[in-house]
DNA sequence: GGTATCCTTGAAGCCCACTTCAAGGTCAAG
DNA sequence: CTTGACCTTGAAGTGGGCTTCAAGGATACC
């Protein structure tokens, strides 16, 4: 597929996968004929790993190498020296904290008898997850 | 708490809870006797929710609207037409593929026989979840 | 065969979330 | 009573991830 079907797909504009590409943290084939780039179905998977990535604060340098990582199959001994590796907890907390809000979105959208749990007692949960003394920054 | 407690608990710096605080995303009281800023347990909720939306891509200006909505407990009609509402299919895609990378790392991290998937399976995995073509962006 | 939509490139520009700076005041420990 | 770790402010600076620009070719539709 090219471009713009592909950042569609993903939900990412055609510019940003432009530049990913230009970054080179995807790398397509070329269509002969016109030099359009081609993208499988494998640059999908590394298009939303990006971007989860990126969501996590992880920089596209750091992001290029993991995925350099992958395209040589590199021995997993490496692997537990990846940035990823001390993300981890981030994520878990991460996700605990995305169910609480899509939760949330849940109960609020489809709830017309307004019963559902007030955004404040939202964010009063997000406050008091175990979860939250990951260290991260600085 | 004082703002590098605050900062701590919520896995960023002190700087960047000065920053909302400054911006009005977050409203401290303040110390009488000597003006420093003093946050409560909610506040660190605030805190979480906004890092949570910031990676769902959400800006300053919005995370504020909504926040301020949570201050007077706005009328749940509202609600429906909160930013957030279209952000649901995506957090709840995004919450499957980090779900994906946390098992990931899991069985990265602690098989030791190497068994585990490679990351190269990872980014297939990310590109073949139904999940997948949820607009988005422009 | 026009015209609207897509594609290419490198370079330049922009946005905005932070950071840093400068010039101080507070506080606890020793 | 000094050292060092914290805190305050507004203003200015930075970094990096996109976006846009400019100039041009390809494709697709009616």
């Amino acid at each position: 597929m090219r471009v713009t079907k592909l950042a569609r797909a993903g939900g990412v504009t055609a510019e940003t996968v432009r530049h990913y590409t230009r970054e080179g943290l995807l790398r397509p084939r070329r269509d002969p004929r016109n030099g359009y780039q081609l993208y499988d179905a494998e640059a999908l998977g590394r298009l939303r790993f990006i971007d989860c990535l990126r969501s996590l604060g992880v920089g596209l340098p750091e992001i290029k190498q993991i995925l350099s990582w992958a395209d040589q199959d590199s021995p997993p001994v490496v692997d537990r020296y990846t940035p990823l590796a001390d993300q981890a907890p981030r994520i878990r907390s991460r996700i605990q904290e995305l169910q609480a809000i899509a939760r949330w979105l849940d109960s609020t959208i489809r709830d017309d008898t307004s019963e559902a749990p007030s955004l404040r007692q939202l964010i009063e949960t997000l406050g008091s997850e175990k979860s939250a003394i990951v260290s991260g920054h600085q």
